[in-house]
DNA sequence: CGCATTTGACCGGCGC
DNA sequence: GCGCCGGTCAAATGCG
């Protein structure tokens, strides 16, 4: 349901036409795809329970949570060359539409070509713009996350500076861009708010830092211990390590056997917490599928992936003691 | 003074 | 070719 919500979301952001036309596999289907399907960019969001939505914002919870930082570049080694996923022709197979599809692909065309476009001129702009050659450039990876929040820029332990502000069509919110501050780290994000859900904030990172995160070697400024923002922010950068090579190899996993798309889900409890939950959802709310198949939350997976609640997030896999 | 933000201009892709 | 749109630039401004 939530991720409907999102499809529908993201489909009235790109296009305006056809909202809540897609059905839940397409749907999923539809945002992994537009967001990073072709180039093998895992995509995580929140899909916090619509009851647990309500109750929080009914409850006026003053609720924000640091949408986590990409990996480091380290980290994704050369997986991520992987080739393209096919995608809509394994996954789509139940109930999705073949229009939902075609805009899908269309949509995530035009986002490839702004992104070689744009990976161009940093280029060329920085050889004193001479000429430029449209060289085929793998796009940089992106991750978008949707963050209940009442603050736009959340903190992710990141230093951004701020470099434009557009008005999105269909929705009284603007879009932020940021660039990250390091000077050879070329990671942006755009943050823009749900116009659907004005509580929500859809944060989508692009790139992966090529450094470590400033308030792993400094301080913090969100009213945190120093000591435990350092230790929130170095669990967490190596849980998505950890994690996001899981994806990948899961991912690899999945299109051997069924290629099926994955979910996560990243929820922050508490006010502006200091942690993040990120779990395993099996994606459609798993009509027809074996849930175990997309993400392996079974005795065959890492240990840090197994359901240990809000303690697998903080707590390294390997600093646990498993019952 | 150095850095971040604001904001209008600009650019290129795309559809008509 | 023109207009729309998303994204970026860069001068002006703000702030500590």
């Amino acid at each position: 349901m939530e991720r409907k919500e999102f499809a529908a979301f993201y489909d009235q952001q790109q296009q305006q036409q056809q909202p809540g036309m897609f059905d839940m596999s397409s749907s999923d289907l539809g945002f992994m795809d537009l967001l990073g399907g072709q180039d093998f960019s895992p995509y995580l969001y929140d899909m916090i329970p619509q009851q647990q939505q309500q109750q929080q914002l009914s409850s006026s919870l003053q609720y924000q949570s640091p949408p986590p930082p990409p990996p480091f570049s380290e980290a994704t080694s050369d997986l991520t060359n992987l080739p393209a996923t096919p995608n809509s022709d394994s996954i789509s197979s139940a109930t999705s539409n073949e229009a939902a599809t075609d805009h899908i692909e269309h949509v995530n065309s035009k986002i490839t070509s702004k992104q070689e476009k744009e990976e161009d001129d940093e280029k060329s702009k920085q050889q004193s713009k001479s000429k430029k050659k449209p060289l085929k450039k793998q796009r940089a990876q992106r991750y978008a996350f949707k963050t209940q929040s009442e603050v736009d820029h959340l903190e992710d332990g990141y230093r951004w500076r701020k470099y434009g502000q557009k008005a999105v069509k269909n929705s009284p919110f603007p879009r932020s861009y940021y660039r990250c501050t390091s000077a050879t780290c070329g990671v942006k994000k755009r943050v823009e708010r749900c116009s659907d859900d004005p509580s929500m904030v859809v944060t989508t990172y692009e790139g992966q830092h090529t450094h470590l995160s400033p308030v792993m070697t400094r301080g913090s400024s969100i009213g945190m211990s120093q000591s435990s923002m350092n230790s929130h922010f170095n669990n967490y950068g190596s849980m998505m390590q950890n994690h996001y090579q899981q994806q990948q190899l899961h991912h690899l996993q999945q299109q051997q056997q069924q290629q099926q798309p994955y979910m996560y889900n990243l929820q922050t409890p508490g006010n502006y917490s200091t942690t993040t939950t990120t779990t395993s959802v099996s994606p459609s709310t798993s009509h027809h599928h074996d849930q175990s198949r997309h993400f392996s939350t079974s005795s065959a997976s890492p240990s840090f992936l197994r359901d240990h609640g809000l303690l697998q997030d903080i707590v390294p896999s390997d600093m646990r003691k498993d019952e």
